[in-house]
DNA sequence: GTTAGGG
DNA sequence: CCCTAAC
């Protein structure tokens, strides 16, 4: 618990609710206090980062570059100002680094398991109780985009998953007929035009490209092996920024069983079950982050050219990775959110607990399919985005690089392929049976496919809700933007951390004045209507041999998080009056006291939503009913508004009229 | 960081 | 809900 700076609320003669929880203003003091502490985790952050970008390098495209590579980025980390938003905003909307998702045997997507985009974007110090442990966070931008996901019949398939970059609106290759010679010379011109964008990785892209099949047959790249695994695109070395994974991934199911031809959404596809990530989410951290470096990316990026529709037709082939590149939306210019909020971070780390699916993604399909043959259809379906959640890391001081990367490889290969669940719905209703082939379930060629949705949920069982869906209109917006960040602890002894730590619970949140009213709330916004509730998880990292690092709970970034509007949330009736209540005491004008409180560790809402809601309760009493829309209010707290804003009003009126005069105790004025 | 107000 | 000016 921090001190509170600023301890004036309810002082002022008005009667005031104690305030005992942390403010806001204390929040936000923090960053400044801890600033060195940060500097200095940063820099070994950023170190990693460049170390991991480094062995990228390395594997992947130039060789005998690493050692300079990697003294580059370690100088890069040393002289990058920490606190600069710019460079990081700067790499993700311009260089935009892809990497690619290979597919593991079996897994829907996977990635490298160099961790290489794990970025080191951020660090906080977390000194609690003399603890000295480094709390990193970690920004590893890990997304998927717009993969490709094609059924094909059985005759037709290939092997394996493939990875095939998209650009637009082509047809998948059908392996056998005309369409593989434009498949590939598709997907040479787009090795052309990732090289162009990709600068020195341009090897690795074009190898990866011309590694797929012209039948759509992936090569050993989409072994599960880790050594397949090659980036689409590299990150700036100089910036080691994010690791916006954005590959264009096509899956060719491999099914072959003429009337189960679901492969690609049998569970059982999805890698292996053994951890159990969970999340926690970071609202407020999310929300700051955005306003900075929505602005910086304003500053910074001017002209972003709006691209909503990332696949086009032909002519837009090599579009994807422009918009990768540079031509990012102003949509989700706004949408990188990006900050340091260390203090924050920790905070949360140990006020809320939530378990959530380990993510959810969001998918469209798209019509473009394309039949060859008279019976054979091919059905392809898009994901928009596939995000993985936010993680955060606490190190020790103490702990070698090397289990620092390992640490990180390993959450976000448990995140990857510890326990997805795939689940399909379609016009939003979850088809289950797996052997129904796609046509049965209406998934067919020939139908207006634009109402299907993959469901991604954690394996994990135990309290966690109910999977979450992510709306295909969401990721246009959230897909790059999204920043998974790890959480992971080491703890002192760190050495032999043994497992006692992994998995540790931490209490679940509660507000204060509306703990009741969320207590009951919350499971049931969590499962339904939120795909952004703050939610925490735990992802257990298996130790490794020379010092496991434990693994704490960890938010989960909801997918329309970073980047995106906030998910609309009415307001209950409960919560208008818990809000009523609070302004009838507190006041208008004094948000911050109102939330705390009323709305304390309700983290989705803020004071200035409070202030909103106001706003708007005040102007719904105002109008007759039949103009009101929403969730009707009890015509009773209506009225408590009105009066309360009126005697506020007049409160505010009379301070104006009389400055030194002291304000006369708040007549709790109910109509 | 808060508050207020427009969008 | 978002954004931003003003403090």
């Amino acid at each position: 618990m921090v001190m509170r700076k600023r301890s004036d609320y309810g002082s002022r003669g008005r009667r005031v609710a104690t305030m005992p929880r942390v403010p806001n203003s204390a929040r936000g003091k923090r960053t400044t206090r801890k600033k060195k502490d940060e500097m200095c985790a940063f820099d070994l952050l950023a170190t990693v980062a460049g170390t991991l970008l480094a062995d990228q390098d390395n594997s992947a495209n130039a060789p005998n570059t690493s050692g300079a590579a990697k003294a580059k980025n370690e100088k890069a980390a040393k002289e990058e100002p920490h606190d600069e938003i710019p460079p990081l905003k700067n790499t993700v909307m311009e260089k935009d680094c892809c990497s690619g998702c290979v597919v593991g045997s079996g897994g829907i997507c996977s990635f490298p398991r160099q961790a290489n985009n794990c970025l080191a974007e951020n660090s906080s110090t977390r000194n609690e109780a003399g603890s000295i442990l480094e709390s990193l966070t970690v920004k590893s931008n890990m997304l998927v985009r717009d993969s490709l996901v094609s059924c094909t019949r059985p005759c037709e398939t290939s092997r394996g998953l493939g990875i095939i970059p998209e650009f637009g609106a082509h047809g998948i290759c059908h392996p056998g007929s005309s369409g593989s010679a434009e498949a590939e010379q598709v997907h040479q011109a787009e090795s052309n035009v990732v090289r162009r964008q990709a600068d020195g990785h341009a090897p690795a892209l074009h190898s990866l490209f011309n590694s797929v099949d012209l039948d759509g047959r992936p090569p050993a790249l989409v072994s599960s092996d880790s050594s397949s695994c090659v980036p689409l695109c590299s990150h700036d070395k100089e910036h080691q920024t994010s690791s916006l994974c954005r590959g264009e991934v096509q899956y060719t199911a491999d099914k072959d069983d003429d009337e189960n031809s679901s492969g690609c959404t049998d569970p059982s596809t999805i890698g292996d079950k053994g951890y159990k990530p969970q999340y926690l989410g970071n609202h407020r951290i999310r929300k700051l982050l955005a306003s900075k470096v929505r602005k910086a990316a304003r500053n910074k990026i001017c002209g972003g050219i709006r691209s909503k529709k990332i696949c086009g037709g032909m002519s837009n082939k090599g579009s994807k990775l422009n918009l990768c590149s540079k031509k990012i939306p102003a949509t989700r210019q706004k949408g990188q959110r990006t900050i340091f909020k260390k203090k924050k971070l920790a905070h949360r780390a140990t006020s809320f607990a939530k378990q959530m699916p380990t993510e959810a993604s969001a998918t469209s399909m798209e019509g473009r399919n394309k039949s060859c043959g008279s019976d054979d259809y091919h059905v392809k379906l898009r994901i928009k985005s596939f995000n993985i959640p936010e993680l955060f890391i606490n190190v020790p001081e103490n702990a070698t690089i090397g289990s620092l990367k390992r640490t990180v490889m390993d959450v976000v290969n448990s995140i990857m392929q510890g326990g997805l669940r795939v689940g399909v719905l379609l016009q939003g209703k979850d088809i289950q049976d797996d052997n129904k082939t796609l046509r049965q379930a209406g998934i067919c060629h020939d139908k207006k496919l634009n109402n299907i949705d993959f469901t991604l949920e954690c394996e994990s069982g135990q309290d966690s809700p109910s999977r979450v869906l992510i709306p295909e209109q969401m990721d246009l917006l959230s897909a790059d933007v999204v920043e998974p960040l790890a959480r992971m602890k080491c703890e002192e002894h760190f050495p032999e951390t043994g497992g006692d730590d992994t998995q540790q619970r931490i209490p679940p949140y509660r507000s204060r004045s509306l703990s009741d009213l969320y207590s009951v709330v919350h499971p049931v916004e969590m499962a339904s209507q939120d795909t952004s509730a703050s939610s925490q998880a735990i992802v257990p990292v298996a130790p490794s041999e020379d010092g496991a690092l434990a693994i704490v709970p960890l938010c989960k970034p909801r997918p329309s998080d970073i980047g995106l509007r906030r998910t609309r949330r009415p307001f209950t009736v409960g919560e208008v009056e818990a809000l009523v209540e609070a302004v009838e005491l507190i006041g208008t004008g004094r948000w911050r006291a109102v939330k705390m409180h009323a709305f304390d560790h309700v983290d989705h809402r803020t004071y200035v939503d409070l202030k909103d809601k106001w706003k708007t309760l005040v102007h719904t009493a105002s109008i007759s009913p039949q103009q009101r829309r929403g969730e009707p209010v009890p015509q009773e707290l209506l009225d408590r508004v009105l009066a309360a804003q009126a005697y506020w009003s007049q409160q505010q009126a009379k301070l104006q009229d009389k400055p030194h005069g002291k304000a006369a105790l708040p007549e709790i004025c109910p109509a």
